[in-house]
DNA sequence: CAGCATCCGCTTTGATACTG
DNA sequence: CAGTATCAAAGCGGATGCTG
């Protein structure tokens, strides 16, 4: 991108990521950690492969991504996060936030991975209960990868890959439905109607609800 | 610019602000309020005026803008953010702030204008005195347009444009100095070194300078 | 297969000129 | 002042090909 030529913190900031692709392989950094040409390339459906390797490759020279070249065990190189890079977290949250208003469908043609859960659920959700014993359940969206484990750990909501544990409820269906019911916006009966799946015991899934603070926080 | 088509809030952010201009337009009605064509322009060094005009309507029609079509006082129309709009304030304060290792140095060639001043100056200082009466320091960035005022107000700094009011000094010269200079970064010696003027008296300086939170609050 | 590089048609951007 | 109109250049997306 050309630089905006300005003497300013954002259109500096813009100059770095404000590309077109940029601060979506930010994200997928910040869910996958260190991650592979291909993991990344999967979690970024849509883009071309000459512009996420023109993207890593300006983001490297700005400090935000390294890349190492190759340890023993694995025969291919990790991209990762440069500490100023992980910085960006709170701001890309941010923005996800901001955005949610758009978020309520989700559109035929909308691309979907599971791990972009994380996003709005980890930084909107909190276990209720945290006294309890931990609660996990299995998500699965539909036409979206992998699925995801949300677990309780200490108030707080974590969602990871999932390594296919046994978890106490498992849900299958749109993405916008699971988040949906995740978020309280609507009940479990309206969820099944728009053809949500659940398996397991349903009933660990009034654990988790919305945090009552839902500004800006690091 | 085209929809990444990703059921993610962040990229349903960008797909709102991730057009190039379109975060620093919203910059400028953070910075000005409600503002005119023109004064937008003049704050948007480089930008084509048939971008200027296709940005406003695609964020006027996001929900970001709205523009009031003239009141009877002024014959212009108005640009002015929504709501919603407004909320992008502490996302466009950390973009700038997570740029700071890059405002070190002023580029020859950057734009420059006095009221950018207020995004670093505003989040970054704070009255080190409360108590004491309040104090004004007025700025005057070289090629930057007009002069701004910096006044403590109830602990916090801020900056507004200057109506020419008396200040307790006058600090004339290069950006970046009277930046490091307010930040504490470099001494008065060193601020003249490289070519700072100040008129006035310069020992208020000293009561405002960085806060020691530096991370993100809204 | 992972990690690119190259080519090509299309869209977006930038610079300038022009208009009510 | 507040935009339109025009057009060349740059950027993007998609396909394909190359290399270890």
């Amino acid at each position: 991108m050309r630089s905006y030529g300005q003497f300013c913190g954002l259109a500096r900031a813009l100059d770095v990521v404000g590309d077109r692709w940029s601060m979506l392989i930010v994200r997928e950094l910040l869910l996958q950690g260190p991650a592979r040409y291909t993991d990344l390339k999967n979690g970024l459906p849509g883009i071309a492969t000459n512009l996420l390797v023109d993207r890593l490759r300006e983001l490297e020279e700005a400090g935000v991504v390294t890349h190492q070249d190759a340890k023993p065990p694995v025969a291919t190189a990790l991209f990762k996060l440069t500490p100023w890079g992980e910085q960006l977290r709170p701001i890309v949250l941010a923005l996800g936030r901001w955005a949610r208003p758009l978020m309520g469908k989700q559109a035929r043609a909308d691309h979907v991975r599971a791990h972009w859960l994380a996003l709005p659920l980890e930084s909107m959700l909190v276990d209720r209960s945290p006294k309890q014993r931990p609660i996990r359940i299995e998500l699965r969206p539909m036409r979206a990868g992998k699925p995801m484990l949300l677990e309780t750990h200490e108030g707080r909501v974590r969602v990871r890959t999932s390594d296919g544990e046994p978890a106490d409820a498992v849900l299958s269906g749109p993405a916008d439905v699971i988040i949906a019911l995740l978020a309280g916006r609507i009940g479990l009966a309206t969820a099944r109607a728009r053809r949500l799946r659940v398996r397991g015991h349903a009933r660990v899934l009034r654990r988790i609800g919305p945090a009552s603070d839902t500004r800006l926080s690091a």
